[in-house]
This record gives C-alpha cells, sequence and structure tokens, in this order.
DNA sequence: GCATAATCGAGACGGTACGTCCCGTCTTCTG
DNA sequence: CAGAAGACGGGACGTACCGTCTCGATTATGC
C-alpha cells in the first residue's frame, strides 16, 4: 500500500510523533488555530521543526492527526431503544460535539480552513465524520421498522445532520435551548424522504 | 453618533474607498481567501497600506463590506405561488450561493475563519445572512394559510437551512442532483415542529 | 549616479544604519567571522532582519562597509625622512594591520572569503588596500631623488607588500623579529625592477 | 603513534576513504569551497555521513588531505643552470600554482578558511607550503657560490614568495605580465639581504 | 565456525541560520 | 492635512546543513 516507507536508516521516532501530535492538541486550546504555527508547534513538542514537516505538510495535517480519532469517538453514541430516542441522542452529540468538545474545535478551525484551502477540503472531506455515526442512525430505524427499507440514506442524513451542523458554525443559538426537540420533526422529514 | 469624523482637513477619499472594495473582491477570486494579504490590497488598489488599515482593520472586515451586499440580494427570490415552491427555490438559492457564486466564495470564506476568530465570528454572525430569506419564505406560508401561525420561526428558519448549509460547507454531493428534493420533506418537518 | 534611492516615502533611518555597522564590528571581536550570522547582527543591532537585507546582501558586506575606512587609516602613516624609514614603517603599518588590529583581522577575514566568493573577490580587489599607501611611499621615494622617476610602481608595489603581507597571512613567524628588517633588502630590490 | 586504532572488526574502507577524497576534489571545482559541505561529499562518495565524520572532522581536513600532496609536487621544479633561473622558475610555479591549478584554488580556499578558523590555520601552517621548493631554490644557490652560506634562509624564502603570494591571493593584474620579471629583483633583495 | 566488534550505507533526530514574506506602525514628500 | 510610498522592528515561513543517533547488513579478528 506505501506503508513500507524506508526499511534502511533510523526508523521514525514514534516518541516524537506522539509528542508533536500532543503539542498541537495543547496549543489548539491555549492560543487558537489562528496563532498555531508549525514553529510553535515544533518548540512545544521539544523536536526539530523538518521532523515536523517531514511527515506532515501543515498544520492543518497534523490537526487532523491529533483530532479525528476522538471526533469519531464523540459522535458515537450508544444505540438507544427507539428511532425518535436516537435521533434526539445524535443531534446532542453533534451539537456538544460542536460547541463544547476539545476535538469538535479542532473539527470547526479544519473546516473554516477548508473553506479556503481545496488541500484541506479534500482532507477534511476524506474524514466524512457525520457519516458512519449518521448512517448507523438510520439503519437501526429500518432493522426495527420504524422507517421503511428503501429511506434514501444520503438525503436522510443531511436532514439529520444539517440543522443542528448549521447552527454550530454559526454560533447562533438554539432555538428552544436544546437541539432534541428537532427530533420529532427530522423524522417526520426523513419519512416523507421514503415515501416519495 | 460619530459621522462627523473630521471636520477639517482633507476630506476622506470616496475613490479610495470603492478602490479597495474592488481590490478584495477581484484578489479573493484570483488569489484565493489565504493568499489575501492587506499588503496585496493595497497594492493592487493603487492605495497606501495605512489608508486600509484607516478604515478597516482586518482583511475579514474588508471582505464583508465588499462582500455582504450581493450575498443577501442573491439570497433573496421572488415569492413563489406555494409554500413548497418557495422552499425549493430558497434551498435551491442557498446552494447556488454556496457553491457557484463569488459572494458565497467570500462567506464561505469569513465563515471558515470565523472558525477560528471570534472577532470574525462576531462579524458573521452580526450578519445573519440567512435570517431574513428563510423568514420570509415562512411567514408567506404562514400568511397563505399553509402553515398555522404558531410555528416556531428560529427553529425552522434552522430546519430549511441547515441541510443545503451543511452539504454546502463540507463540499459534499448532493443526494439526487438537487437539493429542491428536500423541499417535501422539510415543508412536513416544519409542519411537525408547529404541531408540537 | 545612483546615489538617489527612493525620493518618496519614509527614508533610511541612519540610527539603524550605524547600529548595524557598530553590531558587525563587535561580533567580529566577540564571536569570529565564522559564526558572525545575518541572524546575529540584525538582533545584536536591534533591528529587523530585512532592513540587514535591505542594505546589504551578506555579511561581507557589511563587515566590508564597517572596517575599510579604519583599514585605510591604520596603513597611513606619516612621511619619514628617507626612503628606507618609509618603507620600514610602512612595513610595520603592514604588519601591525595584518595580525595586530581590529581592522586588519575584518580584512583578513574579507580576503579569506574572497578565496571562495567571486563577489566578495571583487568587493574586496575593489578596495586595492594597499595600493595608496605603497604607491606613496614611492613616490615620495622619486621626489626626493633616491629613486629614478622610471621606477615600475605596480611592480615596486607588490615587492613591497608582498613579504610582510605573506608572513600576516600565514601566520609564519617573523624572521629577526621585525619585519623592518627587511627594508634594506626591498629597498635594493625595488632599485633593480628601476634600473631593468 | 595511534597508526594501530582498532585491531578487530571490521576494517577501514579503503575504497570509501578514496571515494570520499575524489568526491571533494570534484565537487570542489564544480560548486566551489563555500558550496561545499559534508552531507554533499557523502552523497557525491555514495558514503555515509557518518563514514566522513569517522576519519575526518570538517570539510576543511578532507580537501587538505585530498589537495596537499598535489600542490607539493606542482611547486617543485627541476633544478636550473643559474639562481635567476631557479628564481624565474619558482616565481612561475608560485603564480601558476595560485591562480591556474586545480590544488592551487584548494589551497587558497583552505587558506581562505584558516583566516576565520584557528583550527584550520594551524592544519594549513604545518604545510609549510612554500617552505620546501623555496629553501631548494636558495640552497642550490649557496652551493653553486651565487649566494653566501650565510644567507638568512627564512627571510629570503618570505622575500621570494611574497610577492607572487600577494599577487595571486589579491587577484591583482601581474605587472609586466609574467613574475619572471620580478627575478632580478628578488634576487638582488636576497643578496642585501644575505649582507647585512 | 561462531561469537565479538567495528565498519558500512541509510536516513531520522534536535538544532539553527538562511533569505523571503507579511504584519501593523512610522515617517517622509506630494497634491 | 490626507494620501502614496516605503522603511522600520518583529516573527513565521519552508529549506538546507549541521553533527549525532539508530537501524540492518557486512566483514574482519579471535576463541
Amino acid at each position: 500500500m506505501g506503508e513500507d516507507r524506508q526499511r534502511v536508516g533510523r526508523p521514525r521516532s514514534e516518541q516524537a510523533r506522539t509528542a508533536i501530535l500532543h503539542a498541537v492538541d495543547d496549543l489548539l486550546v491555549e492560543v487558537g488555530y489562528a496563532a498555531l504555527t508549525m514553529k510553535g508547534i515544533a518548540e512545544r513538542a521539544g523536536v526539530g521543526r523538518q521532523t515536523v514537516y517531514r511527515w506532515w505538510s501543515t498544520k492543518a495535517e497534523v490537526l487532523f492527526e491529533a483530532a479525528i480519532t476522538d471526533a469519531v469517538e464523540e459522535l458515537t453514541k450508544p444505540p438507544q431503544a427507539t428511532l425518535l430516542d436516537d435521533v434526539s441522542t445524535y443531534l446532542e452529540a453533534v451539537e456538544g460535539f460542536l460547541t463544547g468538545s476539545h476535538a469538535g474545535t479542532a473539527y470547526r478551525a479544519l473546516l473554516g480552513e477548508a473553506q479556503h484551502d481545496p488541500e484541506v477540503a479534500r482532507l477534511v472531506g476524506s474524514a466524512a465524520l457525520f457519516d458512519g455515526p449518521s448512517r448507523a442512525v438510520l439503519e437501526r430505524g429500518i432493522s426495527r421498522g420504524e422507517l421503511p427499507p428503501g429511506t434514501p440514506l444520503d438525503a436522510a442524513m443531511a436532514v439529520l445532520t444539517g440543522p443542528a451542523f448549521y447552527l454550530g458554525l454559526t454560533g447562533a443559538a438554539v432555538p428552544g435551548g436544546s437541539v432534541r426537540a428537532f427530533a420529532p420533526a427530522l423524522v417526520a422529514a426523513v419519512r416523507e424522504l421514503a415515501a416519495d
């Protein structure tokens, strides 16, 4: 596949790698994405600048690797008994992730950067962060019989994720105080999609 | 308020102001937001650097002023005969704005910057770009009797805007080829919101 | 000539210029030429790095400007009564300059750099540091009648300067303890040159 | 002395050693001394970096070993019939060596480095490159009876070598076109030295 | 003939200077 | 007296070498 880079010579230092990922995590919280620099990351990690560049091209790539695993975990919640509960839980997870979490801050920074850098856009797009969790909710709904088997998943995923995503990204206040209140409406929307 | 800044001396050059706004517009297209610099804007406008800083603090502010009027115009479409048509037209406008338009590129860049700069977040938040157009669609629905008077507008606006916004910002492919296909589902969702 | 660079805009800061020249002088003594860096010069002078590069391309150019005036002064001694005394004094000046003086250290460093950088070679060659003083010694000898008017000056200058230069550059011990002892022999050599 | 370094283990590779010396020779000509790097030498020689460092500390040391043998050879010319011819031939050899030869370029580079690195100065001083050849010329003069037995050799060597050395190092044009023209004057100077 | 040991090429490591770019401020001349 | 021009101190950029280190592989000696 390509995973066998370099067979001779000194092997890559796992210690340096984790020090860099930790440094980028810490610095994002401490100084914010705008003030995050490759120089700063290297110094914080106690690592040569070249060592960072050797394995990642931009601060976006480092941040992506540092944050994406946590991000997926935060969005994955245990199954609920009903579709409505499942959707409510998912919406809450999305809201919490975007507005209150560490990994979510990293994701928003990356998505922001993606708006003016196609390279980062490709990187972030490759994660398709919300796809797995939202698809799981829908598939559980189908297997429970709460949704017809022909439900168009891609469209339904966008319907489930969109509103909370929009509120999180624009920083708008959540109407009604909690995004859980959207659940019945979005379930209705998904059923309507399936009916077409 | 403070509209009478400077009563003696040479008055502010309107010519310089518009040259700067045009320059920022052009440069955004030509080099992208990341490579947009205050230095570059001043040079392109044929203007001293200080003159730019005198009226705007950051490139985000210049861009905001240059793009926001166009943005509102692009999102405002003539009323349609039915709620369903109105929603379809609105969705199409949002999609076209975010993915295909000049002003939309500026908006996405600003929203991106807002993810890592609270100052810009405040600026972009103050525009609440989608609020006017989406509220208008809903109010027309109410006045036509297609929606109950008690429909919760803020929540409904997020439901209408969210899916297209999500697809536009993440660069995902639109399921079914057009966002118009979401209209029936979103109308159903809005009605469900109103029913609670 | 070209001395009128920049007629508009902020003028060059004389304060920065002298701070840089002093810094380079100090650093040469403190850390030596090899450890002299543009970065170090700028920091020592309390000046931006770009400000150094704006007016000089290399550390050699800065050092040249900082040292060359002093160098000429050190090599210029008051006229003596006889050619022999004049030559002795000149030889002593050359020796002292190359082995014991501040400006001489700078000159040796530059001449060293000139051996592997043609640009520096041109710069140092343009100074022709020993030409003025050695020619003056010879012309006084001619005007006193101690040397014939037809004495070939260029060759005589090389004969007068060469031995002390050779000893100074190679770091060899001076035979007899003082380079003054070479004077009678070199006067004889110059007379022989003139006789050809 | 210390010639028995390592008695067990893999012996030093003579092949690597000569590859390094050849590489340094080639690179000096191709890129010049300033752009000569230990990294470049190792890569050109097809050798690990450590292998170079194991046997030489600096690029100056490698260059010294690569060039010094050739240098001595170039300065050693067959004896001539008379002192004047011997001196002329020597002067020509010095000039050709410094300005036209491969080994001379290396010597000039090393002498240049010696001006700002005492370690290199010691190394180059230890060679005393011109001592052997110039002393030979003088001793032949004495044995032929053209010079008195008491001629002070060290001073005479500096007188013979200095002018051509000065012209070669400063890159000045040779007055009269050839250094051979200096020979009678320098012979006169040496005789005057002996007479004191 | 098998362990020991020093060499080899390769290449990653922590550092540091390079020369460039832009930041936001300042100081001059020009209209 | 605003505006253009452009120099100022500062600091990050991405690159190149530095000299050291850690690999696996190779090639001698000595038990």
